[in-house]
RNA sequence: GGCCAGAUAGCUCAGUUGGUAGAGCAGCGGAUUGAAAAUCCGCGUGUCGACGGUUCGAUUCCGCCUCUGGCCA
């Protein structure tokens, strides 16, 4: 019986994309994309979205799904990936999930509990006052509302503080006492897969090319056009994205063309650096090096086994 | 050829009134529950350009040499 669901996971650049639409095309899987920049709509260069050749090719899922202007997050892809699945499984494939957001694949696998999405309106309320008083502030606060997330939270981390806040504020309750056992999706039938380079330094050398090529291929100018179309901020999630924080700065003239390749690439380099430590300690995942000359053979045997083929 | 300024961490530089040195960036490790390509935490031994001198002790002072800028010829 072929599995429920395979994960593909890995590193920027570690050639994801080019193996997953290589197995596409030899066994009966559609292709979900597990990624928190490929959402977005008009966002391609700086993303590495897939041309549209091969999304002809190998369609994949859960790509162009918003305008720059609006925010993702992991539970809408909980729940947009679990129903893509269903009609995935419908129709007699199996869903291959491939990215490097991880904690959407963790958000996926269970580890993401029922809790009402952000509001707007208390973040910016949050936000403001963070501006005058500071992050350690709001997270004093947090210690008298929640003192078991507050003692796992540094004082300065204002992305969870705000969040945490935020969950005390609509509920009226702990963040802490939202979280309850999750019941796993399918865990026994779901095969992963984790590429893993065995040399750091042959993937800085492929992110390093990578955004050269992606700065020959005009992202200046792809960012250019989106800030004319969209009513678009730096800080919102879509222009923080890697490439696009750095080429946002280009084009205010905050940095020279030099330095928007060098911390660019560096940015690129950290992002790979933290999806590795997410990877390290994925157990369950099957590693393979992705820089192994027969890595193609070596998977897809696997994937013979799995879909019983001859 | 002469004069001046440099030479200190992978890079840019600070510093030691003589007791062998520290920032930013890069890099490395970690955390990760609706912004996650985000956000946050931790990690700093390096012939202080080479050789000689003074000194209990020199990366620091002196001499000389090498290299890199700049100015004058």
């Amino acid at each position: 019986m072929p599995p429920y669901a395979i994960s593909l996971m890995g590193p920027t650049a570690s050639g994801k994309t080019d193996l997953a639409v290589w197995l596409c095309q030899r066994f009966p899987l559609e292709i979900v994309s597990v990624d928190s920049a490929l959402v977005y709509r008009a966002m391609n260069i700086g993303t590495a979205k897939p041309d549209a050749a091969t999304l002809t090719q190998a369609p994949h899922h859960l790509i162009d799904l918003l305008p720059p202007t609006e925010a993702y997050s992991a539970g809408r892809f909980k729940q947009d990936a679990l129903a893509v699945m269903a009609a995935i499984r419908a129709r007699g494939n199996v869903p291959l999930l491939v990215g490097g957001t991880m904690l959407y694949f963790r958000a996926l696998r269970g580890g993401l509990d029922d809790l009402p999405p952000a509001d707007p309106a208390i973040r910016a309320e949050l936000e403001a006052q963070a501006a005058i008083e500071g992050w350690p502030a709001l997270h004093a606060r947090l210690r008298d509302l929640d003192p078991e997330t507050a003692a796992r939270l540094q004082p300065n981390d204002s992305q969870r503080i705000q969040r945490a806040l935020e969950l005390c504020l609509t509920t009226g309750g702990p963040m802490s006492a939202l979280f309850i056992a999750q019941t796993p999706v399918a865990q026994d039938n779901w095969l992963e897969f984790a590429l893993f380079p065995a040399d750091r330094v042959w993937l800085h050398q492929r992110i390093n090319l990578r955004f050269g090529q992606m700065l020959e291929q005009g992202l200046v100018e792809e960012l250019r056009e989106l800030r004319v179309r969209y009513a678009l901020h730096p800080g919102m999630p879509s222009m923080r994205c890697v490439g696009y924080r750095q080429a946002w700065r280009f084009l205010d003239e905050e940095i020279d063309a030099a330095t928007l390749y060098e911390q660019g690439a560096a940015a690129t380099r950290q992002l790979a650096k933290r999806q590795l430590t997410w990877l390290r300690s994925w157990d369950s995942a099957i590693k393979l090096e992705c820089a192994a000359p027969d890595l193609r053979d070596l998977i897809a045997r696997l994937f013979q086994q799995q879909f019983a083929m001859p």
